[in-house]
RNA sequence: GGCCCGUUGGUGCAGAGGUAGUCACGCCGCACUUUCCAUGCGGAGACGCGGGUUCGAUUCCCGCACGGGUCACCA
């Protein structure tokens, strides 16, 4: 029997997708399951594309969600290098092997010759199929075609046959004979193409089985007649259903820019905004904004479309599993949520820790429909998940939170930053307990007085919101001890003698302390504040009615 | 356009040749209530269409429609 190998192999080109982790974790979870090995691989062929530092932040993502890996960069392996960028010889030797037997061709044709073959291809509503010589240029017609300053590439020549290849999941996919052209295996700069990488990693790194995602169905053919060509081992194939947006489509880093887009087109539209003024809050060159705005998402880098954000009013939403981080939700719960995209295990139910999960797990239990990614059930989920976490891991979580999101309440001690989060019980997220609470931290001169609180809270009925801080404000500052309990004693004491209801104290106090009508209990809304800051707010508050 | 995959309530998922179901999310209503959140209870809501096989099909077969993927010197 031979022990299972798996991989992830992602490129670094930026932080981890959550299609990618759902991958990662597929892959991840068979491993554990059958007491395989893990393997985490960086597809770093197109040196273009790669961006400084993009592996680290690949690797913390994977990490902060709890997948670990038992090969890989850091850590090292039996199949050592774990990067693409550093196994150039290992393709060089398979190329040469292709190459000399006649499976594999020098080609030299540029860019631009392409593109003409492929349009008038168009044209003619014809499929564009790369052209095979009838004779292959020799290694010395490659030299002169080099010195000639011509592109030099290589051509996997796909033998001319149907093939079916066998899917754990679809079952047996047929392609028919010339479906698949010759693709390109090295570029003109010598690196291979990923069809060509895999294939030669994925034999030298023994893997024996590829979860996917379905995008990789038609990559399948090709890959298994090369795997024949060089004599490798087809390892067991099973494509993953995609994850789509609630809306049907694919979900894709994308979605980023086409939400900001949208809604900068509507400020255009509306002519609330001149392009120039677009282009100044985005901190942009105007010519490469108009370009963005025609769909052109290289133009701007996300810390520009950033800015355009808020105030063209859109909510950038969550792609990678980063985002989903910065806004306060908990490992645990994206990770469930993410598992159940495409699978579920044979009981009805749903939340799974790590090890149920692994237990669980099996590949005939992965459905063939896309997932669609349904942010909220990921928030009812996260919601739940924060419930019936411990104190001790939602001050663990909170206190990540804080420091990735740069939040000010990451300089809360360790004792306030668990009252903050017992005070915020039922909050959807961390970030809860920054909207909620995070006044409660802020110096008094923060407090913003929110109009439309105001004028329904205080202002109403001849300002009797003020009368009644005016008569609290003595009280307030006499009371002791000063704990919530003892707090709210103290307000529902008041309630009866002036035979008023809760909402006639709490609420103009809430907005006194908070600026907005919403805060946690009142109670412990003033106890987090603390008596002094209770007192000067209100006095702050009451300087408002003159 | 070629090729490939898919189609059970708004979403995720069960299901069996005899005319659909649990759970969860969402939605609607009610309750609780000092705000927001959360919570409790109740409710509405579906087998894409057309043929065929069959006594009978949502379940099997074919076609169509719809959705999606893929057709790079990206991975």
């Amino acid at each position: 029997m031979t022990s299972i190998r798996a991989r992830f192999a992602p490129s670094p080109t930026g932080h981890l997708h959550v299609g990618g982790a759902r991958s990662a974790l597929f892959n991840w979870l068979f491993c554990r399951r059958n007491n395989g090995a893990f393997i985490l691989r960086i597809e770093d062929t197109d040196i273009q594309r790669n961006i400084e530092g993009a592996d680290a932040k690949l690797r913390e993502d994977l990490r902060w969600l709890g997948i670990d890996w038992d090969e890989g960069p850091d850590v090292g392996g039996p199949y050592a290098s774990y990067n693409q960028s550093e196994r150039l010889d290992l393709y060089k030797a398979a190329e040469r092997q292709l190459l000399e037997t006649g499976k594999a061709y020098y080609a030299f044709d540029t860019a631009d010759e392409l593109d003409a073959m492929r349009k008038e291809a168009i044209a003619r509503k014809d499929n564009f199929r790369y052209p095979r010589p009838s004779n292959f240029p020799s290694d010395a017609d490659a030299e002169k075609a080099r010195a000639d300053g011509r592109p030099v590439v290589v051509r996997f020549a796909v033998p001319n046959e149907p093939i079916t290849v066998h899917d754990e999941i679809l079952g047996d996919v047929t392609f028919g004979a010339g479906e698949v052209e010759d693709l390109v295996i090295v570029k003109s700069n010598g690196w291979p193409t990923y069809h060509f990488a895999v294939v030669v990693d994925d034999e030298q790194m023994k893997v024996t089985h590829v979860l996917r995602a379905q995008e990789h169905l038609m990559n399948t053919p090709k890959h298994v007649f090369m795997q024949r060509a060089l004599g490798y081992a087809t390892p067991v194939y099973a494509h993953l259903p995609l994850v789509f947006n609630i809306d049907g489509t694919k979900m894709s880093k994308r979605d980023k820019h086409k939400v900001v887009r949208t809604a900068v087109k509507e400020k255009l539209k509306s002519k609330a905004w001149t392009k120039e003024d677009a282009a100044n809050v985005a901190q942009c060159d105007p010519a490469a904004f108009d370009r963005w705005l025609d769909k052109a998402d290289t133009e701007m880098d996300m810390s520009q479309v950033s800015r355009l954000a808020e105030p063209a009013g859109a909510v950038i939403p969550e792609i990678d599993v980063h985002d989903f981080r910065v806004s306060g939700y908990l490992p645990e719960a994206l990770l469930n949520f993410i598992v159940l995209i495409g699978w579920l295990p044979g009981e009805f139910r749903e939340k799974l820790t790590r090890e149920e999960m692994i237990a669980a797990f099996s590949i005939d239990r992965i459905g063939k429909t896309p997932g669609r990614f349904d942010r909220d059930k990921l928030l009812s989920m996260n919601t739940d998940y924060c419930a019936a976490a411990t104190p001790a891991r939602m001050l663990e979580a909170f206190r990540d939170w804080a420091a990735v999101s740069n939040s000010p309440l990451a300089s809360l001690d360790d004792a306030t930053a668990a009252r903050a989060i017992e005070a915020c019980k039922g909050m959807r997220t961390l970030r809860d307990i920054e909207t909620k609470a995070g006044i409660l931290f802020a110096p008094d001169e923060a407090v913003q007085f929110d109009p439309a609180a105001v004028k329904k809270v205080l202002d109403k009925k001849d300002g009797a919101g003020y009368a009644m801080l005016a008569k609290l404000l003595p009280v307030i500052d006499a009371q002791e001890p000063w704990t919530a309990e003892a707090v709210d004693g103290l307000i529902k004491k008041l309630c009866e003698s002036e035979g008023v209801g809760m909402g006639d104290i709490a609420q103009p106090l809430r907005v006194a302390v908070a600026g907005k009508p919403v805060s946690p209990g009142i109670g412990e809304t003033l106890v987090l504040l603390g008596k002094g800051k209770t007192v000067n707010r209100i006095r702050r508050c009451l300087a408002l009615q003159a």
